[in-house]
DNA sequence: TGTACATCAGTGAACGCGCGTTCACTGATGTAC
DNA sequence: TGTACATCAGTGAACGCGCGTTCACTGATGTAC
């Protein structure tokens, strides 16, 4: 062996993460793999060294980014503090399970994430489905499979999140409808554009804490 | 002119119904120009006599599939009775003022057309942003003017469906919100596919009728 | 320690296909006489 | 009523560019001796 082992892996996980941000920026179909390689530092021809076709790519950029976010939706063991992640850091609105010892945690924790000025803001290091969910919606094979697991993933923690005092059947209501109400929130924020899309936003935190009130 | 006059007009349009379904279906930069031609039953080369580019049709296929299911957003003078668009007609659901003289209109009479299996099961006649959203999200010019134009219309409409007696900001949040879980909603179910996308619709609608039960 | 060698990640030119767009042509239709 | 003509919606070949993919080559790195 003539090069250090691992250096190509590395390689291959910065192309991974330049996919992610350029597919979530500007689409998947518009963002071409010289694109992605130019985003990692590198030339075009080297891209199948790595990967078997662009599809591979999508697939493995889709699961770098759905991680990137994927701990916001994370139920925290017992009462910890909730950390805001370093993809969507600094959000405008704290958690309030960041008060030690309070409420237990809920689903309006991840939503503030969610629907975050931040996240607003930020798609390239956002949730994959808020950037490209019609997209997706129309994937195929690898790409599809890791999509969809990753939703069913997402309801699982929400449902986690609701009150156990309440009926299973309005507890997974809630886990389903605070998604949907997430993920359309941001994509019909980001169309709007600007300050409009972010009063939009704001009425969907106010929609959503209303909704989840104690029921 | 040795052309009935009308005649191409009537070809226009029937090019922008069969975009609008195409690019519904299958996205929009995922359809050529040709597809469409060959859908309207034409050949591609007449395209350009039509249309000054292809984007000159997104704008025109995004009005017309908006059109299309604008209705269901419309609030009926009075309580006459709320009719099922011919696009989403037959319903699963029926609306609340099918009972002519019942309760006034609400937003769950247009949640349940738009989040009904009918809808899911046809995006080809659907609303453009539950099958376009994150391509429009990203689009320019005159494609993105008409789409948030109509989004706007969209909260408008939803608002006046609200009650009167609750304060504007909550009527606001609660137009927004669900405009937002209907969207997502759709969106998510879709990515699902089958039966699992159908579930996660049910529990939308539920959520829904709980979130705007009176407050 | 120093030199020749083997490896292979990355380079850059090239290929082929699809798609948006152009254009010379056709042929169906209505008008003029 | 019938025939020649003008119009122009629609045809189909072609162009050019972008993009996914391939491939011969390079040059940086570690190893052998």
């Amino acid at each position: 062996m003539a090069w250090p082992k691992q250096r190509k892996q590395e390689t291959r996980r910065r192309i991974v993460a330049a996919a992610a941000d350029a597919f979530r920026r500007r689409g998947i179909e518009s963002v071409g793999v010289d694109e992605v390689m130019a985003g990692a530092g590198l030339t075009h021809g080297g891209f199948y060294a790595h990967f078997s076709s662009k599809d591979e790519l999508v697939a493995d950029a889709m699961a770098h980014a759905a991680a990137e976010v994927g701990r916001i939706f994370d139920v925290p063991a017992g009462a910890e503090k909730l950390e805001a992640p370093q993809a969507l850091g600094k959000s405008h609105a704290p958690a309030s399970s960041e008060k030690p010892g309070a409420a237990e945690p809920g689903i309006m924790d991840v939503a503030k994430f969610y629907l975050s000025t931040q996240h607003y803001a930020h798609p390239e290091h956002g949730c994959p489905v808020a950037a490209l969910g019609t997209e997706l919606s129309r994937s195929t094979g690898g790409v599809r499979r890791k999509v969809v697991a990753e939703l069913r993933g997402r309801i699982k923690k929400l449902f986690a999140r609701t009150s156990p005092a309440l009926p299973q059947q309005t507890r997974k209501a809630q886990a389903s409808g605070a998604l949907a109400c997430m993920v359309g929130g941001m994509i019909v924020a980001r169309t709007m554009q600007g300050k409009e899309g972010a009063e939009f936003l704001a009425d969907c935190r106010r929609f959503l804490e209303s909704a989840l009130e104690q029921r």
